[in-house]
DNA sequence: GTTAAAACATGACAAATATCATATATTGTT
DNA sequence: AACAATATATGATATTTGTCATGTTTTAAC
């Protein structure tokens, strides 16, 4: 198994603060999990008494509301932690994190990273910077939740996800989402969203091959009003 | 001018993990502000420098969209602190913060707050677990903008407002909103909004007097669908 | 390769919400 | 008290979005 002081993915989260010691410490007692496409990581509501590293694959954070449907909130790539908030919050999950891909993570558990977050203030303070970078991002959401179209939404969501994970050798998005899980992302229903992505193939904007979607004509997607 | 060391507000927020020594120094540089009703605190994109206590009065956070209306992200309360996120990411305001009634804050400077934020474990912590519970309401928003109606959002609204500032002698809400701030808050047209309250009113769950709205039926008000 | 299940697609219609117009009420100012 | 400014109220209508029905394509399992 790895060891987390010579893991490079560290690097890209909060754990790059933590000293030598706590790192050797940490990798004694993590657990690497395989988890694979459409796997449930943990469900809102679990303790998940502990957080996770993500080596590998990408992943949702979603809600489940009233009315049955799941509201995507964040997606988690490579490189991110998850659970720090219900971590460092003392409570059980308020989203669930379900797979996209296949996916590597390390879990840490809680009773070995809760003296570093209390104790080593670089490491807290690394941690609440994530923290108030993801505050940043749900309140800018809620902003567009409530005053842009849905079609606007879409159109921002297809850039966000060519903006972070880009394309494959085909021109196509690499992470291949389902029309459902756009409509999740969006805030609509399945069949809004699928319709606004064929009103954006009849406009030159994006094509499709099945689920894959390539984006033809970026500037005219930020153009949408 | 009063003691940080011997303010009682302080107790409401992560200020109550500095030591005794922080706060006075922290006291000696702070200054005090009268922001009456209508004023701005500070606006989006303003370099604010520092945060501010809240020692009376509510204002409101909110951000202005493409399409030339706000949306309130946030209330903010006696007690609460305002400018942390911006404080902790170093970059300009997200939202913009204006009083909702005439407010009495503490503003600290950037440069006296921020050593103990990376240096004091305790305090970096505390704000940390207020970062996350401000994260959860956040995307919990998100879930009731992209899945409720206009009306549920509404209602739910008052009863957010009933239960944080609770009724006047007279037994209307004790924090008086405009239909359009309402409209904000829930993200929608004011007509929509005031059309709602009278819909609201019609049902006997509300009652309106001027600006002013008495919760008639909490449980009603639950109710909605 | 065949086949069943799941996902995608689209039309027709219903419901929710926004917009525009206009009237009334309230509030603050002189 | 009179006035202007602002906020509230409501009707008529347009637009957006959701729902239901149904057919097609794609995917995954055998």
């Amino acid at each position: 198994m790895g060891k987390c002081e010579q893991c490079i993915i560290r690097q890209f989260n909060s754990l790059k603060s933590l000293t030598k010691e706590e790192l050797i410490r940490i990798s004694g007692c993590k657990t690497t999990k395989t988890i694979k496409k459409g796997e449930i990581i943990f469900e809102e509501g679990e303790n998940i008494n502990g957080i996770f590293c993500v080596k590998d694959g990408i992943c949702k954070l979603s809600k489940l509301s009233a009315n049955g449907k799941d509201q995507i909130v964040k997606l988690v790539v490579k490189g991110d932690l998850l659970g720090q908030r219900s971590l460092v919050g003392e409570e059980s999950a308020n989203l669930s994190a379900v797979a996209l891909n296949d996916m590597e993570v390390c879990f840490i558990p809680k009773h070995e990273i809760m003296n570093d977050l209390q104790q080593n203030s670089k490491f807290s303070f690394d941690v609440l910077q994530q923290m108030a970078k993801d505050l940043k991002e749900s309140d800018d959401i809620i902003v567009n939740m409530a005053q842009k179209s849905v079609k606007q939404r879409l159109a921002e969501t297809l850039i966000y996800v060519y903006n972070h994970f880009g394309n494959n050798d085909e021109g196509f998005l690499d992470v291949i989402l389902s029309r459902e899980d756009y409509a999740n992302i969006v805030g609509t229903a399945t069949e809004s969203a699928i319709r606004i992505l064929s009103q954006l193939k009849k406009e030159g904007l994006i094509s499709t091959s099945g689920k894959q979607i390539k984006i033809e004509d970026l500037k005219g997607l930020e153009r949408i009003e």
